[in-house]
DNA sequence: ACTATATTGAGATATGTTCTTAGTTAGTAA
DNA sequence: TTACTAACTAAGAACATATCTCAATATAGT
């Protein structure tokens, strides 16, 4: 979901809010580690997230990067998309919706379906199972890349 | 899904087939490998089928079961499938189904759904490319796990 | 402002996966 | 059956992703 500053501002709020209300602390790194997520609708992995927020916090390290995003998947104040690919991505919208995954360009994309979200979970998975979340991916090539238009990651 | 071992034997002669098809060799251990994801429903990863399949072919390859399952995949004879943690995981069953993951044990099981399997792909998705394949994950606490009782991989 | 403690940075380490080379085996098509 | 050649094994190296350890530091509550 895209975001204008003010935007991200509120979200900030939230995100301090939220790292209060679970005991951990809002530390520099985390918030910009959480702006990068916020800012952008590309779902970043790891690498990605540190490369960006060395711009801004040139001494941060990878491992804190890695470290921070785990803690907030595990809290539920950002979330893990699954991919196909090695690497974990993430979203900072952890409010359920599907995505669209390419597999030239590794494009992961955010897919509006209000009717899919709605969509109860079925009785053959909730017999198996306490149901948490639901992850729908829908794989493919993007438009940019049937176009024969070619973009790096 | 499940197999007799009828059902096995029937899925080999159509495996050798495939292969063919693609103009791959149907060798012994390209057939033990598809063997072990064909009569298993645990989708298991690559260690645990190398470790099965040399019971059988005791000369086999960790590095050929990884180009093994690479190939088949890429030809769409079996499928990877998408899993939280770090290893790919593979399923011979390649029809659209979707899956429940465990995020304590690492189970990953087969959903049974007509419903789910038939649901059209969404505008919204083919606005944004191609769409080729469907994943849907459920992800939570299996029965096994709510129980208390605990199981490895 | 002070202090207890959660968090960080840096480097080491673990794990999963792919590649390289060279010599050997075994499918496939004729 | 034979020959061509893809595929295999072995062993090592390389690479990427992810986690751990521990001393130094910054944050939140008083």
């Amino acid at each position: 979901m895209p975001a204008g500053t003010n935007d991200i501002d509120e979200r900030l709020d939230a995100f301090v809010a939220a790292c209060r209300q679970h005991g951990v602390k809002a530390t520099h790194q985390r918030r910009e580690i959480y702006r990068e997520l916020a800012r952008t609708v590309e779902h970043p992995d790891v690498q990605t997230v540190y490369r960006r927020v060395r711009r801004r916090v040139p001494s941060v390290s990878l491992d804190t990067v890695y470290r921070t995003l785990r803690l907030l998947d595990d809290k539920g104040i950002v979330c893990r998309v699954a991919c196909q690919d090695a690497c974990a991505r993430f979203d900072a919208a952890t409010e359920r919706h599907p995505h669209f995954s390419c597999v030239k360009c590794g494009a992961l994309l955010d897919v509006c379906s209000d009717e899919l979200n709605a969509l109860p979970v079925p009785a053959s998975a909730t017999a198996l199972g306490t149901v948490t979340s639901v992850h729908v991916v829908f794989q493919g090539v993007c438009v940019a890349c049937r176009n024969g238009r070619q973009r790096g990651r």
